[in-house]
DNA sequence: ACGATTTTGTTCTCTCGTTCACAAACTCCT
DNA sequence: AGGAGTTTGTGAACGAGAGAACAAAATCGT
């Protein structure tokens, strides 16, 4: 009865709209959408942001304010409908529609990535395969069969796909990317160890195995070496040239 | 040329030393070494840090900053020596030992890293492939030969393993995970697609295909989105192209 | 020898992300 | 109906990361 200044409260759907998320949380939607999954298939109807947070492996608060961002979907003292929840996060990453992947490189992580059940299952369909080795190309791997990298334009003009994989060698990826973005592709996920240069309207996002394994090298080492010797390192230092 | 109270400055090697570099420093050290790798098989024997950042993609000043937290190893004026420079990087994030490698789950995924050649490039050595279906025990991939799940702690323990790869169906994960750090593995990839709890002591990386689609798929549905409702700044996005 | 030029290392500032803490809103029990 | 107990949504504090800007330190030309 008091709160002097709490009439501005009418910011409601609109307002509070789907402009602007932040990065970070829409990193994690697809963690929760997962988790809710996981929930829902074990027919929970209501979780509450704790239980939620502790599925995804997050902090309770930062699950409530990522989850505020969307909209107000919860209810005060119950919790969160499993499954509305569900349709809103799948909803706003978008997939309530199907999306066309292509993949270009067919060599052991292509054909990895192709024969992955993983894809399909949520909204993405592989609708071509890729490779520049003429070896390669009519190849037939579980429903399709390899294209020539020449076909790229040809093919990704017919399917209008928006996202494209990269799995060459590091050497070919800017010249793959570079053919993707010319053929109006406008999200990439690169695999290849390889700085993609695009234009500012193309996404990307990389997946880098050496990069992983080399930050977790960094922290054994660390580990490793707090046991070792604990004051300074210069040890370690003095003994460089 | 005013400066009043410069004279601070005796903060040398020692006291700047290795504790705490940043996590996000600690990510793109990897990018680094790659782009002065790159730069020393062409020869080319001192850069700048405004040609290091456009090699890895970043700013010039977020790059400097990033150096700066291992030591100082730049010349002003000059620049930095490519060979000495990736050597510095390289012992900091570990690289200057071996670190052996364990794949668990060979399946599509599990297959092709074990064979991907980037792994032995860089110090990482598979030394074991486990699977827990027995179909696929004994099966031979490369140098090695696949073993049983129920191996996997013997294994670990006489080959003094310190980087586990989980490559398992999401149901399997955790299972595998527990038996890892039982068995004195510290550092854990991840490519199964759910939550792993382990100690503190323990970390862990993961590596999920599905959530960077959901993230492309997202902003890929923005920008279709902004075209057809325009407000704020859809104008300038629509502009592009 | 010295000023002009280059380029690093670092400080400052701003933005973004995370966590805490609590009022508001709901349910349940008596 | 009303009070006790839950749980959300969010304002505010806090911390980490990124970029701009500049003094310090090196080279080069004269």
């Amino acid at each position: 009865m008091v709160t002097a200044g709490s009439r501005k409260g009418s910011r409601s759907h609109v307002e509070r709209a789907e402009r602007g998320i932040p990065e970070a949380t829409v990193a994690r939607l697809p963690i929760y959408l997962r988790a809710l999954t996981s929930l829902g298939d074990r027919d929970v109807v209501t979780a509450s942001s704790e239980d939620l947070a502790s599925a995804a492996g997050v902090n309770s608060a930062m699950l409530r304010k990522d989850l505020s961002y969307l909209g107000t979907y919860g209810t005060r003292g119950v919790g969160y409908d499993v499954n509305y929840l569900r349709y809103q996060i799948a909803r706003e990453i978008g997939l309530t529609q199907d999306w066309s992947v292509v993949i270009v490189g067919i060599g052991n992580l292509g054909r990895a990535l192709a024969n992955y059940s993983g894809f399909a299952s949520r909204g993405f369909q592989v609708v071509a395969l890729i490779d520049s080795d003429p070896e390669r190309v009519g190849e037939r791997i579980g429903e399709l069969t390899v294209s020539s990298l020449d076909d790229l334009d040809a093919i990704l003009r017919s399917e209008s796909v928006s996202i494209g994989v990269i799995a060459t060698p590091a050497g070919a990826a800017q010249d793959v990317c570079d053919r993707l973005v010319e053929a109006g592709v406008g999200s990439i996920l690169n695999f290849a160890p390889a700085v993609l240069a695009v234009p500012d309207s193309v996404d990307v996002r990389k997946v880098d195995l050496s990069i992983e394994l080399q930050i977790l090298a960094y922290h054994e080492q660390r580990k490793a070496h707090g046991l070792a010797l604990l004051s300074d390192d210069t040890v370690a230092t003095a003994g460089v040239l």
